[in-house]
DNA sequence: AGTGCGGCCTGTCCGC
DNA sequence: TGCGGACAGGCCGCAC
């Protein structure tokens, strides 16, 4: 499902339900997930309070007087928040169970999803020490894009996907953003020019922005945690619509594949 | 060191 | 209706 204004979207939503909230159990269902569940987070977690709910790229963080629970939903990971009296469903792996009778559920079919535990400092933990910026921070700019890929030969795309140089950017996002910027998926990074890096820069963050404020796109299967869908999947430009008339100009968007994902492109305006 | 790809899983959809 | 295969929003880890 997730990339970052999913992500966003969710956390938003589990917050009210979180914050300042005493955990009364915490239970695993099947612990078989990207990293096993850790065993003993019920005993870890249990009794402690959720001082805050942060998000690092894609990842969400549950804070505690004792320690975080890192939470990554993978393609398919789902987090919801129910009452008490509500009964679990195929795929509910993990739940926590707080003092005012809410539940926070951790549904994932795919299981590329992941529940880690840490005790100090979660920034740390050597999944998110290695990350790139947030692409909606001051730290994302043209010319810090500019800077990182000079040299590199790998494609734009495949550039904006990785973590390490910017996280949160997924595959719907990196055609999106690609298309506002009218650059081409597969031109290799070090051939952009500064200016065409702070267009670029620009074109993500206003896609991401506007993604969030619709509460994210809902293809297949995403949901918010009170169970409803985004809306940004009216506004893709480009992605899944191969076949179909360029908005701009009419030219038919063209599928290939890059790194083994389905990118799309519109040959007239993105050179 | 940088780059490309296999693999992890289940569910869904499409063509035969 | 059933079955095989392709594909899906991520990302680690390992080859080259």
């Amino acid at each position: 499902m997730p990339e970052l204004p999913e992500v966003e979207t969710v956390r938003r939503g589990i917050l009210p339900y979180l914050e300042g909230e005493r955990i009364t159990s915490v239970q695993i269902r099947n612990p078989n997930l990207r990293w096993p569940i850790p065993a003993d987070l019920p005993e870890q977690l249990t009794g402690y309070f959720i001082t805050a709910v942060d998000r690092r790229g894609k990842y969400l963080l549950l804070r505690s007087s004792k320690g975080s629970v890192i939470i990554h939903l993978g393609m398919s990971g789902h987090l919801r928040v129910i009452s008490t009296n509500m009964q679990s469903n195929k795929h509910d792996h993990f739940e926590i169970m707080l003092e005012s009778g809410y539940r926070l559920v951790f549904n994932d079919p795919r299981r590329f999803g992941a529940i880690l535990w840490v005790v100090d400092d979660p920034l740390l933990h050597p999944l998110l020490a290695e990350l790139g910026p947030e692409p909606l921070s001051r730290s994302f700019t043209g010319d810090y894009l500019f800077k990182q890929s000079r040299e590199k030969r790998l494609t734009v795309k495949q550039f904006l996907m990785n973590n390490h140089h910017v996280v949160g950017i997924g595959n719907i996002y990196a055609n999106e953003a690609l298309f506002h910027a009218a650059i081409r998926p597969d031109l290799p990074v070090g051939k952009l020019s500064r200016n065409r890096c702070r267009l670029l820069v620009k074109a993500i963050q206003k896609t991401l922005k506007e993604a969030i404020a619709m509460g994210g796109t809902s293809l297949h299967d995403f949901i918010d945690s009170a169970g409803k869908p985004g809306y940004f999947q009216t506004r893709l430009a480009v992605y899944g619509r191969s076949g179909k008339p360029c908005l701009h100009c009419g030219t038919i968007i063209n599928l290939t594949r890059l790194g083994g994902r389905s990118t799309y492109r519109c040959r007239n305006c993105q050179q």
